[in-house]
DNA sequence: CTGAAAGCGCTTACAG
DNA sequence: CTGAAAGCGCTTACAG
């Protein structure tokens, strides 16, 4: 037997009009009729059907994300993060990653064009022209997470790569009285990578370090070449005191690589890296690094994201949340 | 302006059920009219409301997943897979996680009632009555992931833990030559440790190798039990020449330990664990374990449940996974 | 406080 | 091969 609105309204003796009221329970509904319906529906197990629900109103009070790869611990969680905030304000999560198949753009129109979310929390690595396109004319509210400083008419969620990296640098000047310290950049078109190498030499620049380039090696953000970015610059004619990674899997590269060589961390050299990801609590000594916020990240973007929709007002800002500075043994601490 | 079937009919000149069929392309359309009405929806961004479309079809073409945490990398690749899956089906996914607030039950319930999704994907720790209850109601499919084998009327996709388990433990044996092998266990509550533990005694019966009650140790899970473990074990009366660990993440507790203890491992002692944890790669060397396959978990379990969806068939089936041996340095190969 | 009725954007059996 | 119309299960402006 089939429980729709229509069911319930006839055993409780009401109109359809009434059952819906009470479940929205916006309008005012006499007392003893609302009991009467409540009642009922309690017998008959009555759930409202969202998606009825949804094309009525013309909102699903769903988020779409979309995320460049659904794999690796980052991204898990900022889902957590992002399903954690949905949850408190009832609202549901469309999860969708991009793979070999199916690209953001893609997935992107399909969100936008239908009716099924009332706006996305949209994670990209780059934003070409042709999404730059889709993304201006979109009529549903999009909230960025670490885009970079390019969409000036939006909500952009990132975490503030410039000053933690220099923090981690100025640990090792301040602290450690160092002033030979090495750096492995990460890719040079990653937004992260360039903001946190721009941290790097403005610490070195404020306290009055000259820069050295025998001391900054190019990485990838890969343990391969935080690897071989440590040999280079162990090996080079500069030997630094300590070296700063832009990631912490650069970072752990560089523990195989200390490993190897019989160089003790941070006796030989001093190491620090950006990210902490789960991982470094289990190197030893524990990786000095910089604590990137995901959780945050996923729940203030959703956050923001169902403002905008609820409020209906375009809404544009960036907010920048501070990666903190964790110190373990590896930069010479404890 | 809005786009909507109405608009796309008026442009093209045709009814709206003529553009229904070119959509949903299962009706004959004669290939004029077919091209006509796709150029105009291209040109006016047109793509069916798949909210309207599900309330027509009473179908949503979307699952609901029932995770019992977000957090925690088999989870992630759990998701992976079954995003992975329903993109090939064309369908879409809606995650939820259990938290402190929200019990999996409710979000059951929700799921069930609701006309939001069409079956559900659901891994829970335990069944209890209530959620049991639930479950043998429900008019729309489930298929679990990892259940014990109390859900005979279901479909049921599990790691075989009883036989990996039994390989770890045989590879230690055959290969190795090694009988004085030590086990740290899982909770006793737990299914997967209950089935790797009968995996561990049946191995050493197999090849007639005593079981010594000294060399078996309770643990949780944790980095911390496994710690504890591995000390409490090499201290121990019978001192064992190799610890099989229910868990990696209790291995890496051990790795902690012998670290600490100056105990070399493979030299010393050997080690193995089971899951495959990404921070296995990470060890030095490398951990021996058993890998199990999350992300086949996932789109098995997606896969079977579109399968009984669209034929509406009701399936029963236990798929169980086999979690091959992975041969690191920790055992003594290499 | 309550009901009748139009409407949300589709699908599909029926008729032609 | 195509169209008119009923229906999917709700919401909500309007009238009372």
């Amino acid at each position: 037997m089939k429980i729709d609105i229509k069911e319930v309204a006839k055993r409780a003796g009401v109109s359809i009009a009434t059952v819906s009221r009470v479940f929205s329970n916006s309008d005012a509904v006499k007392p003893e009729t609302k009991a009467k319906v409540l009642k009922i529906s309690r017998q008959l197990n009555y759930v409202p059907n969202p998606i009825a629900r949804s094309l009525s109103k013309q909102s699903t009070e769903t988020i779409g994300v979309i995320l460049p790869d659904l794999a690796g611990e980052f991204f898990m969680e900022i889902i957590h993060g992002i399903d954690e905030a949905a949850y408190k304000h009832n609202w549901f999560v469309i999860v969708s990653s991009s793979h070999s198949k199916r690209n953001i753009l893609e997935t992107l129109v399909e969100f936008m064009g239908s009716g099924r979310v009332d706006g996305v929390v949209l994670m990209a690595p780059q934003i070409d022209e042709r999404m730059n396109e889709i993304i201006k004319k979109s009529r549903r509210p999009i909230v960025f997470i670490n885009a970079g400083n390019e969409l000036k008419d939006f909500v952009n969620v990132k975490i503030d790569n410039f000053n933690s990296a220099y923090n981690v640098v100025e640990h090792f000047i301040k602290k450690h009285k160092f002033n030979k310290i090495g750096f492995v950049e990460g890719p040079s078109n990653n937004f992260d990578a360039i903001e946190r190498a721009k941290g790097y030499y403005k610490a070195l620049a404020d306290n009055k370090i000259k820069i050295n380039g025998e001391l900054v090696h190019s990485g990838e953000f890969t343990v391969e070449s935080g690897y071989s970015g440590f040999k280079t610059l162990i090996q080079g004619k500069v030997k630094p005191e300590a070296i700063f990674f832009a990631n912490d899997m650069m970072a752990v590269g560089a523990y195989q690589a200390a490993k190897e060589m019989n160089i003790n961390i941070p006796a030989d050299i001093a190491i620090a890296g950006f990210d902490d990801i789960i991982l470094d609590q289990f190197l030893v000594p524990r990786l000095t690094t910089a604590h990137v916020p995901t959780l945050d990240l996923g729940s203030k973007a959703v956050t923001h994201l169902i403002d905008i929709i609820k409020k209906k007002k375009k809404k544009t800002l960036m907010e920048i949340l501070p990666a903190n500075l964790v110190v373990g043994g590896s930069c010479g601490c404890k």
